[in-house]
DNA sequence: ATCGGCTGTTGTATGCACGCCACAGGTGGT
DNA sequence: ACCACCTGTGGCGTGCATACAACAGCCGAT
């Protein structure tokens, strides 16, 4: 959800300095970022772990410093659709803060991962104190809200090649950077084709066709983790 | 997203009253709400009328009186995906209280609708001096949030005859009744066919037909603007 | 009233996008 | 160098959207 670039690793960073910088704390006195940092725990976990399960109240406020984690929705029969995939600097299980509402999707970590944990009384006693922080999620809130509404409206109004587009797209402007010398964007590591495919709701054959075609058309171009995304396809940002 | 059913239409009700028994604002001081009824604007709406624009700031909270609002994301070609439908007691209009970020959807009004409407400003102002209707807002933004997760999971994972049960089961637990007489609830008035096609991502055609699929099951009977949904049909509500 | 048009609702055929299965390379990680 | 996990491709079945057609209620116009 964030647009930062640190020129430090958030694993890195002292805690302190770590909450500083990301949303939604970063309006809060510095006293309260003490107080948070107190009760901060941090971990590393194995990709494919659960770190938090579909309607359960969550134990805290997550932050991720390095990985990917995916926010997920599992139907019976083993399919499941991604709504949203945070890198460092995100942070997920926001709904500890809202009493009675338990967590609205499984997280799961993509790859090995470090986050940090601000146990849930600790958020909320900060919460009641500080204000500030308490808008700055709501805005956290509204805004993941907006891009959730934007997958359902793509998966109901698109086909596939312009939902793969505009996740791309997505993708890119958050964790890839610019490259003038290529004329694109990089974006690495990719996420695997069936990951995408989840993404979009789609299966991972038809990502694979999918992608080649639009690298046949000049779109983007590809080798191994890396792909370069064209300027053409970065162009619209406006989404039904 | 309401659940409460007053005895008495919200239309008729004093400004007071009325915003004292809503969302977000159960929780908040005597004299608070005073200060937002002496603000409030009252209107009456006619069917197809937009009151926000998806990407422009809303100029205040809404809440819904009486009638029905829709909040819709439109694509170019005339189609659109009905993400919410609000009824009396519903609010919308949330994102005037977080600043820089528009709109996420456009609300139109499905039929004639009174609707009463928060100004920004004054909104904005009770927010910072009472932090219990900050809480609730939040709680009704995570509320939704699921929702729509809901809609996007099961358009991503679910067939249209699925994605029809669940969107009859949650408009029958909204706004219609439980009947002991006919074994079921009763759902009236029922949205058109076309308003749930594009309510489930479908169209209208496939709509009357899995309907009619559905009464033939015996899963429901309808007659006219009414319908009565078996409890068959009401048990499941895990959503995937 | 009567007529015509308009809007909203339901039923039936055709075509296509895309999901599923199967198999063959290719690639990265340890 | 191995093995597990990716990726590319062909074929096939089908759910569902597109399109066409028919009918009922509603309203204003004459």
């Amino acid at each position: 959800m964030e647009s930062r670039r640190p020129s430090i690793p958030l694993e890195r960073m002292s805690v302190e300095d770590m909450l500083a910088c990301i949303e939604p704390f970063t309006a809060a006195r510095n006293e309260e970022i003490e107080v948070l940092a107190r009760s901060v725990v941090r971990s590393r976990k194995p990709s494919q772990t659960v770190i938090i399960r579909e309607s359960q109240q969550p134990d805290g406020l997550y932050v991720v410093l390095r990985g990917r984690v995916n926010l997920v929705r599992a139907a019976d029969g083993g399919r499941d659709l991604i709504l949203t995939s945070l890198g460092p600097g995100d942070v997920f299980g926001e709904s500890c803060a809202v009493e009675g509402v338990g967590a609205s999707t499984t997280a799961v970590t993509a790859v090995a991962t470090d986050i940090a944990r601000i146990p849930a009384d600790v958020l909320s006693a900060h919460l009641r104190r500080d204000s500030n922080t308490l808008v700055r999620l709501m805005k956290l809130m509204s805004e993941k809200l907006s891009e959730v509404e934007s997958v359902a409206s793509g998966l109901a109004l698109c086909d596939v090649e312009e939902r793969l587009r505009r996740t791309l797209v997505r993708l890119a402007k958050r964790q890839g950077r610019h490259s003038p010398a290529d004329e694109g964007w990089i974006l690495a590591p990719v996420p695997t084709q069936s990951e995408l495919a989840r993404m979009v709701g789609s299966c991972r054959e038809t990502v694979s066709r999918t992608l080649s075609a639009m690298a046949r058309n000049g779109l983007l171009s590809s080798s191994g983790r890396r792909m370069i995304l064209g300027e053409t396809l970065m162009g619209n940002s406006a989404a039904p």
